[in-house]
DNA sequence: GTCTGGCACTCAGTGTTCCCGAGTGCCAAG
DNA sequence: CTTGGCACTCGGGAACACTGAGTGCCAGAC
């Protein structure tokens, strides 16, 4: 239904609208690249490939415009992920490697992804859920209050004050210290509850109470923080792509809900790209996703990816994506 | 130099333009405030007031709009703060007290304030240079290798990984902690580093190359630091009122340091409000800043504000950021 | 001296018209 | 199936006039 000539016109015409930026025409393409026909031919085909609705034509008597579904083909089989150059790798590396905790690697990280593509990029922090308890902490602050501190192994600290409900000495707050270690560390997040839940029921009857006020906390942090954090930088590269659009694209941005659909749920470890009207929220119409899981080794920790305006340079943008994520990967494996 | 009813005049040239956002005319401003005397009475002290450089015309033929000078005055001697409405005040109240941890008091506050003034708002983080060390805590996590966590009185928590030259035993790192928080407990940030060197010489030989490790990166820790955090919420809405410059006013709010100038020196505990050219970064002319310290009782913290047009409702936004200011000192204060 | 009504002047913004040219669709011939 | 030719469409820019809000200035009133 498509032949190989269509097809052809199809990824030249995405091609040259999106580094022209305006519609593009039958001779113009006929011209730039070498098809080997003449412009009444292409004419031809773009008529077709407008019919079928792979591109269109914001008024008539003007060039053609790839849709959203012309995209979408362009992206499955017209085009290959363009991986950056070495110099851009170094660049990445160096710039990664340089982090001192998790909060940096994350800053760095959306920071470098918003400059390498010029877009928006969007960065989430590693889940808790999937991560494991390096470490619990109690610090006792007063004689009823202590700070509750939880390490993971990817360097993800989470704190809360505790008010007990009595006085309670320093030496049984070791103790409680001492044991929940012992039970939780290593322990994945997942697993946390049940394994909560077992201890409690071991413990001395006068540790139960206190225990159980600290626990609580424990188990809150760990739903609370369920609404995983997320964040986004580059917004300024939005300034010059859009006019009208552009609040609601920032609304979008600055709602963490929305923004965790963005990136879309774990894949197969491979590149997922929404194209416009694709996207969950209306407000996006008109501007594409391209996201990535990251993680150390095999798990899928988070996701990472940009946003930018539908006509966007695919395969860049993936190659980019797809070489953040690997080495956010390789950063949180080594530390 | 300037009487009273020019006073009027200017006063009412900065509330209908702030209102309107057109230039206004002398016709339309004799009618709307009741000043008692005819168009071309206000037309003569317009000219004054434009010969003084407190009012210009975008073009002959036009209404007057306020300079930078205008709004100065305006500010400086025209206006008092807005207070905020009873139901503002307990909307702020409920939503802050819900906050779990520091981070979670800073997120809420930037948006909160952003939503209140529907502008960009912008919160540092407390300093933690004027903060006290609460508790330090080392956890051991492989033989050599330990994380050290650093706890403000503000609720700050920082971390580093720290690679030891040897291996070390758990009591001896259990020492180690214990010591330090003898000498730091309460220790003014800004002390630390003296007080870390008078304990370094007191300490045992063997014990001297493996705290210098540990101590040297808590310095770090402080120094590095020193750049502050900070973070900013309400992008959207800068999308209804500007059209050029935009790209400009979200670049700068993605650089730290253009931030942190922003906000200004802690000041004497009232409100600065930066108008226009007054600003440090070139970029930002045509935008104001109205900002205000926030601290725990006496002691000045950080600082927070918002951004917005030039043309603002400066009472207002004074009132709203004066009020969160309070608040969240309330709230630090209490945790 | 200060205020006011009158009057001529200026000019941004809007609407109208006209024209150009890029690009199209269609058709008949190769 | 491809190609050149041709009539057609329509967005966008240039030229133009018109309108009206707003000004500056002046002479007379209070």
């Amino acid at each position: 239904m498509l032949d190989d000539r269509k097809l052809a016109v199809l990824r030249a015409v995405v091609e040259d609208y999106v580094s022209t930026n305006e519609p593009v025409g039958s001779k113009a393409l006929a011209e730039r690249h070498n098809l080997g026909v003449s412009p009444a031919t292409v004419r031809n085909d773009m008529a077709v490939l407008e019919e079928q609705g792979y591109i269109t034509q914001p008024h008539t008597s003007a060039g053609r415009v790839p849709t959203d579904k012309g995209y979408r083909l362009f992206v499955d089989r017209l085009s290959q992920i363009k991986p950056l150059s070495g110099a851009e790798r170094r660049a990445i590396e160096t710039f990664l490697a340089g982090a001192v905790d998790l909060d940096d690697v994350v800053t760095r990280t959306v920071r470098l992804l918003a400059q390498l593509t010029r877009q928006v990029a969007v960065v989430q922090y590693p889940s808790l859920i999937r991560s494991t308890v390096r470490h619990v902490e109690l610090v006792p602050l007063a004689e009823r209050r202590i700070m509750l501190v939880l390490i993971t192994n990817t360097g993800r600290v989470e704190q809360r004050v505790v008010d007990l409900p009595e006085a309670v000495e320093e030496d049984r707050i070791a103790h409680l210290r001492a044991v929940l270690n012992a039970c939780l560390d290593g322990c994945g997040l997942s697993r946390v509850p049940e394994t909560l839940a077992d201890l409690q029921a071991r413990l001395p009857e006068e540790d139960r109470e206190m225990a159980g006020t600290i626990l609580s906390v424990l188990l809150e942090t760990l739903v609370e923080r369920h609404e995983e954090k997320i964040v986004f930088a580059g917004a300024a590269n939005l300034a010059g792509d859009f006019t009208v659009g552009l609040r609601d694209v920032l609304e979008a941005l600055e709602e963490q809900v929305v923004l965790m659909r963005l990136l879309g749920e774990a894949s197969d470890s491979s590149i997922m790209v929404r194209i416009g009207s694709e996207n969950p929220y209306s407000g996006l119409h008109g501007t594409s996703v391209v996201a990535a899981g990251y993680g150390s080794g095999d798990n899928e920790l988070a996701r990472l990816g940009v946003l930018g305006p539908t006509r966007m340079d695919y395969p860049v943008t993936m190659g980019a994506v797809r070489a953040v994520a690997r080495y956010v990967g390789h950063i949180l494996a080594g530390s």
